[in-house]
DNA sequence: GTTGATTACATAATTAGTTATGCAAATATA
DNA sequence: TATATTTGCATAACTAATTATGTAATCAAC
């Protein structure tokens, strides 16, 4: 198809829906050339009878990756046709055990037969070609298994969104910015309290001032996470990492890791040894990201906050 | 899948489709991520759309393989949610050629980003496999289109028949089927001759005491095709190859290819020249057959058939 | 030993495609 | 130029799967 070479691997898609079309389209044709009554889509579930003799429902789904309805209306279909006969006695009530009949078991040699046919066949086109089809499905299966067609997209959208993402050092123009981010997040999980405001509202005085740094992250130009490190006066700890705020829509840039680089790399500057941060578990996204940034669990030290439930150090 | 390196690669069907329902479905959940309303099978229509500014309905269903019944749903679902406008003004009022609206176009801007990412997610999977399904499918489309899955296990189905078919020599006890195949195939095309019956039935003196050979096919020992080399009397011919018949039972054995071969050799082992045969061309396999053996037409002959219509030798 | 959760299955509803059919417009043909 | 054929499309009917839902049987936990 042209088309596929035009679109590009977005359409993957599409063509792998096309392929399965003509390969299953042939296969009708193929029982037909046979003269069997039997349908394509009874392939997989019929397989699965001649291997096992009596099996369940549920457990025929299972292993060949049909819905369990599927498998269910499938073997009502070749119950009618007299190939497969059900509700065999078991323990379980539940349970509907279902086997091939004597037809079925004739049915099954003749289909052997078709099968060498078909196996030779897509032998036959595995040899004249360069791209192993069967191969890549099965290494496709593996793969995707591993890590999803999705959580690769999500990846790569993370990773081109960051690019479009500019740290910068905080200016007077982003004091609203770095209030309301703060104010958002905090006053949906938790209260604010008196040391909040006293940062937010004079980040001048109680931050910069005192040998901090304030860090902006500018989504599109417009300001879309801020994060502070604070100056500390502990013998252990050079700064805090604190006030870290990213705005919802914004989410799923990378803003969050990095806001905490940029902390971590100026700490480094000013030749820093340890930082010291302050959270709560309930904000498990943020956890998860100061322990990406290297940070670990510290406990016993003094806090301000009421919300602060775990501490944590990085030694950089 | 355990299930299929048990089956085997007549499952490559199945093994098709369920690679597609996970992409498909990992598809959808993409288009989620992003937050655009947007159905992934609307994929193929709108990106033509996005490339041709205008088109009709046909075009597009050529163009992505689909029916045009499917690509008519998709256009109006895509209407119905301000996409696509229809009925632009063309000359043939059969067409209804249809376009992007304003907010289709916008669309496309967004999606492109999104596309973007699908497209580098796919690129790793290549990167990270040994066999690259993308090329594989590309390479799979052209080799089917030259030769059909259907095709292929025909001529499988050809070879593996033809393996159990036994080329034996004339004996006594074949002498009903020689006559019954043979009287089975020209009375339901033709009318039966003197000449033909005086072979079929004492084919003892007319055939192998001057000199001649029948030959039998045997399909799991039952006699299901004959064929005779009559010595000729002729300067220019030692044999004529005649009275060939393959019951239509035992058809798409290659049990025709078979007997001719018999007797060409047989031929060839007597030190025979030139081989002479009659027919008729409404026998569109038989002419066929005898052009893959290597007969050429010739004409002039005098012949006591009927039937004859054309007449064709072989130098051996 | 009752109650709640889980399991095995059937049935219903939905989805994304397909063929089949019908009709009007355009084209070919006698 | 009348008539037959072809084309473009919509609509209907069907197909092969899926999710959602309901129900009886079984298991688990107090």
């Amino acid at each position: 198809m042209d088309f596929f070479n035009k679109v590009g691997k977005v359409a993957l898609g599409s063509r792998l829906r096309l392929m399965t079309a003509t390969i299953t389209d042939d296969a009708a044709r193929i029982y037909e050339l046979y003269g069997i009554n039997f349908m394509p889509k009874w392939f997989p579930v019929f397989y699965m009878l001649m291997e096992e003799r009596e099996i369940t429902i549920t457990e025929i789904a299972n292993e060949i990756g049909h819905s369990q309805p599927s498998v269910s209306k499938i073997i009502q279909e070749m119950i009618t046709v007299g190939l497969v006969q059900e509700n065999l006695k078991t323990a379980d009530k539940r349970r509907n055990s279902v086997a091939l009949t004597e037809q079925g078991i004739l049915l099954s040699k003749e289909l052997k037969l078709q099968w060498i046919d078909v196996e030779a066949a897509v032998e036959s086109l595995i040899t004249e070609s360069n791209h192993n089809l069967w191969a890549a499905l099965e290494e496709w299966e593996f793969l995707l298994q591993q890590k999803s067609l999705l959580k690769r997209v999500i990846e790569n959208k993370k990773i081109r969104e960051s690019q479009d993402v500019q740290i910068v050092p905080f200016e007077p123009k982003y004091l609203d910015a770095f209030k309301a981010l703060n104010v958002e997040w905090i006053s949906t999980y938790f209260e604010m309290e008196e040391a909040d405001y006293k940062a937010l509202d004079n980040p001048k005085e109680y931050i910069l001032d005192k040998g901090g740094k304030i860090f902006v992250a500018l989504y599109h130009n417009e300001p879309v996470g801020v994060c502070a490190m604070i100056k500390m006066k502990d013998d252990t700890y050079d700064f805090e990492m604190a006030k870290m705020a990213v705005s919802p829509k914004a989410q799923g840039k990378n803003i969050g890791w990095l806001l905490g680089q940029a902390i971590v790399n100026s700490a480094k500057e000013q030749g820093a040894k340890k930082i010291y941060l302050e959270s709560n578990t309930i904000l498990k996204p943020a956890i998860n990201l100061y322990h990406k940034l290297g940070f670990q669990k510290v406990s016993g030290l003094a806090t301000p906050y009421k919300r602060c439930n775990i501490q944590m150090e990085l030694a950089v």
